[in-house]
DNA sequence: GGTTTTGATGGACGATTGTCCATTTTTAAT
DNA sequence: ATTAAAAATGGACAATCGTCCATCAAAACC
């Protein structure tokens, strides 16, 4: 029953906020003009102010949409992990690093709208939101693995593990973002569960999967579905 | 001798140079305008086509002064570093995390170019010039400590290790750029050295001033059934 | 001191920016 | 079928963008 005039209105809505991204993806903010939103999504010029009151408003909404999209991401794939503690940490790096969630695309919205969120205060949340979300996740996990584990001064190893886990996430991210082509996704999760078994040997030594082979065997490159 | 004429001239490039970077760390590149350059400059309108033939160029002469900068900063810090493979990656950290390089300003410049990087060409290198160069300080290192080692795969070992040790750092970097009031340095080179110390014990367990905690004891019985 | 040379000035210029509204079109209600 | 309401249109508008050049000031040379 949605009805005709309201399904077409959210319909419009999404159109702009995926033509925002589309072109911030593909030309940057600086290029991202009002004419050239509403050229990509088809539309009026007055719809931007229609709908969201201003330019800057859309932009705030679209990098609002593109935060959930990057989390629905993660945490359907969170939800097909087990229960463990070090299942879920693979399943957040192999997620976070999967084609779905780092792809020529995303990374580009996220490192522009990151660029700009000096002073685009709602932005600036969008990135918050992210790391407030994914440092729970995360934390979790290991506070149940420092906890099993009897380590000395648990809570701060289980803090440091996270704040590690998470600094070197980005730094892959920030790899992906310089250079896309030769990134390679097999090597950076090894490098995370690399760094992981040594503080965890109990608990990531095996399950890492590390090949003690890295003879650059000729590898299939990712096909790097670079979209857009 | 230099001659008033040139001494002048210089001086003035310079004051555009500061100037683009000042508005960039401040306002970002999108309020970056010809006129906020040239009133933050002092000079008039004209002098930006005369010097660099336009504001593109101009912003990229400001990146690769930035880059510049960082680049001395962490290559004199370097210099005052002993001659072990270890005191120089401890130096390296804790340089890229000093104050003198990471600060505010510094940080919003260096996200601000990446943000934008996808289009202009000469400011990727920008960043390009930094990660190689840097990369390459960090990989000497641990060739050397990786082979002192012993270790099996020792090849393997000093690329992982490099590649880690990098995206940690950039990690931090993007932590500081998100919560410059909370970033704490100690704790972010006290994180990273607790990962290296993880990894190679006997070079980083002890300049660390943290135990690693991957000594298991005497009745360890991972209480997990599963692979631990 | 006069002349040449070059750096520096600031306004003119067309292009483009984002906002806003009078108008038209479409859907829902009567 | 008619009316009321809402959504969509596209152009007008002032403001600002970056470029460029005629003009001016001053350092360098003779």
């Amino acid at each position: 029953m949605a009805g005709k005039r309201e399904q077409n209105r959210e319909q419009n809505r999404l159109a702009l906020i995926g033509a925002v991204l589309d072109s911030v993806a593909e030309k940057g903010i600086s290029e991202t003009s009002v004419s050239e939103i509403i050229q990509r999504a088809g539309l009026s010029r007055g719809m931007i102010h229609l709908h969201f009151g201003g330019k800057e408003n859309l932009v705030q909404a679209a990098a609002h949409h593109s935060s959930e999209e990057y989390y629905d991401g993660l945490e359907a794939l969170l939800q097909t992990a087990g229960d463990s503690p070090q299942e879920r940490i693979e399943m957040i790096v192999r997620g976070d690093l999967s084609e779905r969630v780092l792809n020529r695309r995303n990374v580009n919205i996220w490192y522009a709208f990151r660029g700009e969120s000096r002073n685009r205060t709602a932005i600036a949340e969008h990135s918050d939101t992210r790391d407030g979300r994914l440092r729970g996740m995360i934390h979790n996990a290991f506070s149940r693995i420092v906890r099993e584990a009897e380590t000395p001064d648990a809570s701060g190893a289980a803090r440091d593990a996270t704040h590690g886990t998470l600094a070197l996430l980005e730094g892959m991210w920030t790899d992906f973002l310089l250079h896309p082509d030769r990134f390679d996704r097999e090597e950076a999760a090894r490098i995370i569960f690399r760094f992981l078994a040594a503080m965890f040997p109990a608990h990531f030594a095996l399950s890492g999967a590390i090949r003690p082979q890295q003879e650059k065997g000729a590898a299939p490159a990712a096909p790097e579905a670079s979209d857009s």
